[in-house]
DNA sequence: CGATTTTGAGAGCACTGCTCTTGTTTCGGC
DNA sequence: GCCGAAACAAGAGCAGTGCTCTCAAAATCG
């Protein structure tokens, strides 16, 4: 197929990828708002509006970035899903939430740029759809199986909410009872607030023991989703 | 006192009155990253260097927008709990969530500003910490008439979160359980985390009945931190 | 080989934050 | 009322930005 495409094709490839290397060295160093085509293009020896036949602009720089960085927590959900294969709901969900913050303090200026403020005119363009929703892929995961297994105790579900609910897991967890996935939901955004909070400095001078405040209270969201401990029979 | 101050102050109260709101107009209108000392001059008459004797720096007008922000949302919120004086617990906490919330969907820009990714060379100022905590001081008066009253039901707290809690609780509210505090502060994060889902567009296509979806996410907050419905005797 | 597409290089435009210098206006003490 | 000091507006200018355009070199394909 695309294997032996000629020089072009790989050196296009190559330097696409250095692009965003030296774009991801530096947003790592100073932030997104600082990120500079020219400074990138000039640490790569090149001229800027060479850099233009690989990223019709900056926005596009970005939003690469952007799909990259929800493909690396992802994936390191996925693998600390995997890791904790066996352990009951709750574990599991720990694990995950756990290895979700252990990746956005070690990219804290990758994490904002996708879980803080949206940087350009905003929007995000379709191909970050698919990236960005491996974790919360995770959770779902996480709750079919345990439902599977029968250590769910389903959450309540007001009333006044039930057919968003049924909506909800109509469309993204048909074999999962609306209850929980309203709950997973809940849970999944309550889970990145504390991570953003922690990232952003909001615990500054306030939580200092965040490791395990942060596990506490993630055990707690797994309890209100209604995962629970029950030992295969 | 400074009340006749001589036209010179006054002047210099009301331009830098003007280029605030000038440059909240444009925050408004494009977002942190757009705003721009010289258009915000331009747009006032004057000259870009002229700008520069009321705000040293770009992000010296920043910050005072984030101060402003701050307190805007603390007022909201203080407002909510005022008005909800006599209602239990549970629904008080609600109604300053919901208060918290509208005025993020009013002024996503500014809300941007002060719960999204810290746009500057970050680290936030000191004059920031006063105002910021107005929002969360609000949520402990609650917990505090609450916990006054009887009606609260104290939530389960970690052995290994037992020091952490006692110190955040001898620093920020030595008249409350321990438990009830690093509780609240888990609710309070967690809370963030809904409305920035949902104001930065992380609930696009996905959760469509947000009001109600929020409402009930947000009564289980409660129900979490330990507040109960518990009428006076 | 020749024609075509892809790439790099450079100049240039309009814009940004910020500094410095030059006059002008206002203020407080005599 | 006068006069030095402080505050101020204005303009020019610097270094940097994203982005567009043109033009030559290089790789690709017929």
């Amino acid at each position: 197929m695309t294997s032996v495409q000629g020089a072009r094709a790989r050196a296009r490839i190559e330097v696409t990828a250095a692009i965003k290397d030296e774009a991801r060295r530096q947003l790592a160093a100073e932030g997104a708002a600082k990120l500079s085509l020219r400074a990138v293009a000039r640490e790569l020896g090149m001229v800027s509006s060479a850099l233009y036949r690989y990223f019709p602009s900056r926005d596009d720089l970005l939003t690469a970035l952007i799909v990259d960085a929800y493909d690396s927590v992802g994936a390191d959900a996925e693998a600390a899903l995997a890791a904790s294969r066996g352990a009951d709901a709750p574990a599991r969900w720990v694990a995950v939430c756990r290895a979700v913050r252990a990746w956005a303090l070690a990219h804290p200026h990758e994490y904002a740029l996708i879980y803080g403020s949206p940087v350009p005119g905003y929007s995000a363009p379709r191909d970050t759809v698919g990236p960005a929703s491996r974790v919360g892929l995770t959770f779902i995961t996480i709750a079919q199986d345990a439902h599977r297994r029968g250590s769910v105790a389903l959450p309540p579900l007001a009333d006044e909410l039930r057919p968003e609910a049924a909506r909800l897991a109509d469309e993204f967890a048909p074999d999962l009872p609306p209850a929980l996935v309203v709950a997973l939901v809940a849970a999944w955004s309550q889970l990145f607030g504390m991570v953003s909070f922690e990232v952003f400095g909001q615990f500054n001078r306030m939580v200092e023991n965040r490791d395990a405040f942060f596990t506490a209270a993630v055990r707690r969201l797994a309890h209100d989703t209604g995962l629970i401990v029950r030992p295969a029979p």
